[in-house]
Formats: C-alpha cells, sequence, structure tokens
DNA sequence: GTTGATCTTA
C-alpha cells in the first residue's frame, strides 16, 4: 500500500498504545520490540539507591522484563511527545503513571527510541526504551507536590505543604492509593483535561490527541471484528484474566532478529513473508497505521491463515471505522517520500498520486509498471527493496495467479513519477538478483492490450499510437516506445547487490 | 507461464 512516512506523532502514538498495552497483557512478548543492540531500562535502584544500569540486546532485555515481573500492569499516559530523530528514527517521551501487580501508580517518564528497521519506511525498532519513575529520581513522596522552582527546594522542608497549583483532577495523594480504576486494556485513557499548567499549545493539543489515540473501545471493535485466533485469545485471557482486544500466542522460542513494529507489513497488500510469523501467533511488534488515515491496531496483529492472506476480499476493511477514533491521525497530514530523493512535502503537484486527502489513491498508468517473470519466492518486500533504487515506490502488489499449481508470478509496482518507469523501460533488461530477467511493461490496461493486438501488424502504431486519450499519460521524451532499450546501457540494470 | 482490484457520484 502506499508507504507514505507516518509522522513521528503518528509513530509514536501508535507505538506506545501498543507498548502498553503489551506489557499490559503480555509483558513476555514485550522484548520483541527491540533488536540486538537495543537498550533497556525500566526503573529501579540499587542497593546503594544508584539507579539501575542498563541492559543491551533482546535476550538480556528478555530476561530483565521477565525479571520486573510485570503483572496486570496498567498505565496512564499522560503525555506523549514524538520528534523526528536523526536516522530517520522517531524519538518519543511518555509521561505518566503506572501501576503493577495492584500496586499503586507511579509516576514515570519514559523515552524510546525507535529506530527504522530495513530500508522500508515505515518499519522501527525500539532502539533505546529509557524508562524511570520519578520518585526514584526526585526521591520519595514528592510527587504530589511542587510544580514551580521555588517550591522544589522547599519540598524537602514542608512535605505537606499544598502546592499553589494542585491539579484539580487529581486530589493529592489519594491517586496514589486508589487501587487502578478498572479498564479494559492496559492502557487507561486519561481523561481529564489537559493540567492546567501545561503549556498552553502543542502540548495540550498532543495531550488531547493522545487521548483520543489511545480510546480502548476501538481496540475492543477491533478485537469483536477478528474471530480469527480466537482460541488462543481466550487461553490467553484465561492466563491473565483480562479482557480482549489482543489475542497473543506463544512466544517463539528462538530470539527473532529485530522484527520491531511495522507500518508496511500490515497493509493488506503487504503482508509480512510467511515465515516473519509464527505459524499461529500475532506479531506483537507489528502496529498499523498509514498516510492514509487507517489506524487499525490489532486487527493486523492478527495474522489471517496462511491461505487467506492475499486473497481475502475486502481486506483492510474499509468504511466507518476507517474513519473512527484514532483515524483523524492529524500527525499523518504530511506526506513526507522516503527514500530516493528529496523529501516532497507537498501536494499540488495536481498528481493523482497524492495521497493524502482522501482514502482511494489511484495512479496514473504511467506511474505504474507492469512486472513480469516474478520468481515465485519473491515477497514483495524484496521487489519493493529491488526498485526502490529506481525511484519511490509507493505501492506495489504481486499477482499469483497460480490456482492449479503453476505460479506465473506478476505484479505492478507503482512509483510516485513516472520517471522511474520511463528509466526502468529504457534499461531492459532488469535483472533481478542477477539471473532473472523480469519482464517490464508499462502497465496496459486492458482495452490497450486488445488493441496492441489486434494492431500488431501495423508497425507505426505503437500501443499508445492509438490510446491518444490524453490521460495524462506522459511520454517517454526520448521517443517512441519502440525506441526503449537502446538508451541507458546498463547504468540502471540493476540496484547493485 | 505474464496486465489486478478498487473506486469514482453528485
Amino acid at each position: 500500500m502506499v508507504m507514505e512516512k507516518p509522522s513521528p506523532l503518528l509513530v509514536g502514538r501508535e507505538f506506545v498504545r501498543q507498548y502498553y498495552t503489551l506489557l499490559n497483557k503480555a509483558p513476555d512478548y514485550l522484548h520483541r520490540f527491540y533488536g540486538r543492540n537495543s537498550s533497556y531500562v525500566h526503573g529501579g535502584v540499587d542497593g546503594s539507591g544508584k539507579p539501575e544500569e542498563a541492559v543491551y540486546g533482546q535476550a538480556e532485555i528478555h530476561k530483565k522484563v521477565m525479571s520486573l515481573q510485570f503483572s496486570e500492569c496498567h498505565t496512564k499516559i499522560r503525555q506523549v511527545d514524538a520528534h523526528a530523530t536523526l536516522g530517520d528514527g522517531v524519538v518519543v517521551q511518555v509521561m505518566g503513571e503506572l501501576s503493577n501487580s495492584g500496586r499503586p501508580m507511579r509516576r514515570f517518564m519514559q523515552t524510546f527510541v525507535l529506530a527504522p528497521e530495513g530500508s522500508a519506511v515505515n518499519k522501527f525498532y525500539v532502539h533505546n526504551d529509557i524508562f524511570r519513575y520519578e520518585e526514584e529520581v526526585f526521591g520519595d513522596s514528592e510527587a504530589e507536590l511542587g510544580e514551580s522552582e521555588e517550591e522544589e527546594v522547599e519540598e524537602e522542608q514542608v512535605e505537606t505543604r499544598a502546592s499553589p497549583e494542585p491539579a484539580p483532577e487529581r486530589p493529592s495523594s489519594s491517586t496514589f492509593y486508589e487501587p487502578p480504576a478498572p479498564v479494559s486494556n492496559g492502557v487507561e485513557e486519561q481523561q481529564e483535561e489537559a493540567v492546567p499548567e501545561a503549556e498552553p499549545e502543542p502540548q495540550a493539543e498532543a495531550n488531547q490527541e493522545t487521548e483520543a489515540e489511545l480510546n480502548p473501545e476501538a481496540e475492543l471493535q477491533v478485537a469483536e471484528a477478528e474471530p480469527e485466533e480466537e482460541e488462543e485469545e481466550k487461553l490467553v485471557e484465561e492466563e491473565r484474566g483480562s479482557t480482549p482486544g489482543l489475542a497473543l500466542t506463544p512466544p517463539p522460542q528462538t530470539p527473532e532478529p529485530p522484527k520491531a513494529f511495522s507500518w508496511a507489513l500490515v497493509t493488506s497488500k503487504n503482508l509480512p513473508p510467511a515465515g516473519a510469523l509464527p505459524a499461529s501467533g500475532i506479531s506483537p511488534h507489528v502496529v498499523k497505521a498509514a498516510g492514509q488515515p487507517r489506524v487499525e491496531l490489532k486487527q493486523d496483529a492478527q495474522p489471517l491463515p496462511r491461505d487467506q492472506r492475499r486473497e481475502r476480499p475486502g481486506f483492510p476493511p474499509r468504511g466507518p471505522r476507517a474513519e473512527g477514533s484514532s483515524s483523524e491521525a492529524p500527525g499523518g497530514k504530511q506526506y513526507v517520500s522516503f527514500k530516493g530523493n528529496e523529501l516532497c512535502s507537498g501536494r499540488g503537484d495536481g498528481d493523482a498520486g497524492d495521497t493524502e486527502g482522501r482514502r482511494s489513491v489511484r495512479y496514473p498508468d504511467s506511474h505504474q509498471l507492469f512486472v513480469g517473470n516474478l520468481p515465485h519466492d519473491i515477497d514483495e518486500g524484496e521487489l519493493k527493496d529491488f526498485f526502490m533504487t529506481f525511484g519511490n515506490v509507493v505501492e506495489m502488489r504481486i499477482n499469483t495467479k497460480g490456482v492449479g499449481g503453476k505460479l506465473p508470478n506478476f505484479g505492478f509496482v507503482v512509483f510516485d513519477d513516472s520517471e522511474p518507469v520511463q528509466r526502468i523501460l529504457g534499461n531492459k533488461p532488469i535483472m533481478f538478483r542477477g539471473e532473472v530477467r523480469l519482464n517490464v511493461e508499462e502497465k496496459k490496461t486492458r482495452a490497450a492490450r486488445e488493441r496492441e493486438t489486434r494492431g500488431a501488424s501495423d508497425g507505426r502504431r505503437g500501443p499508445r499510437g492509438t490510446l491518444g486519450n490524453g490521460m495524462g499519460r506522459e511520454r517517454d521524451p526520448r521517443g517512441p516506445v519502440s525506441s526503449r532499450g537502446r538508451g541507458g546501457e546498463s547504468r540502471f540494470t540493476g540496484p547493485r547487490r
């Protein structure tokens, strides 16, 4: 599907939602967010009161998480900030309160660095995860006090003194000792308004957005809509005594390479290659969103049975829910194209490929490339990576028309411009994996094909000769179609690798 | 062996 780069805020919020939900429901899977070189620290002080040190790598992180014995871990998210950071990563800062095993809520701050994984625009893994409890840093029992700098100094002396601005919705100290409110999932929505002293504009706004994103109902809806995998879901529910919303299966025993969550993997045409998921498990690190206002999470965490993955009609669902709670995604409004070239922040090139606005995006045929003779074991990610070296691949699909055992594969690659298409066509043969000659053609409509075959005898009449329908097709500036293949030599014969 | 599926619309 469309592979726009989601805004950092969108990435951050969706990640946060996934992360704390998983923390609540299946902490033993949490490590799958991380990679080999990830760092992780989760509060705690050692004997001498010094903060715990971080651990590194997925395996160590897993151990560490297990040692923390998360159980019925509930989180109230107060604030999520997410910025783009170096290397196309996203840094996410979360402030909130967390209660584990029915113990009182404790305030924390947590920072994640989500690093891109692989070449796809939308795949991330957690490279750093830094979690600290406020009172372990500031000292005990001061949590409700001292909002201003001056008071901070006095806090230690006047312990019970009222803050000048006690947040009204947060009656002093009671927050800490009341049992966590029952919630349907681990991520508790913070219903109150933004704290008055919070910075007015961006923060308050972000806060509200966050609340919208963390709407537990959305997840429940999704869960209901997803009948598959129900037994396992129930198993997990029984074990954990929690409500539906996230179905999980036993983790694969093999520590996995950093897979992180992936926006890309989740759209219908970019389902993960079969091996990427446990046969019947969710991939808890799979988070979904897209430039298209479709931000349905758990939905995709529950894969279809293999055989239905590619063919299931109507998937992903469209309709009201797509415009639902989390879809407004104000952060998703920028269109930033990733690889290849410059940031095209924009719209207004009058292009049908402007994906931002509304759902259905149709690209002109001139931006699309028919690719035949695909190896049968190819997956879309690989093919996309391949064509990314020619330009910005905005969508692609592989069609397998091999019901009867044969697998003649073909697909369509959609670029954000006609130029890469023309360049590819001008540089045939396109060799894939150094051995397979892909049959690349300009995408043709059925009508055009018929016309082409009918008029094949007429030499002057190329496939487009009779088209002339002004459908915005761009011509190859170098001349008619028949002259392709002479031009470029091997400069672009294929990506190096 | 080889060119889809989706949607437009008031």
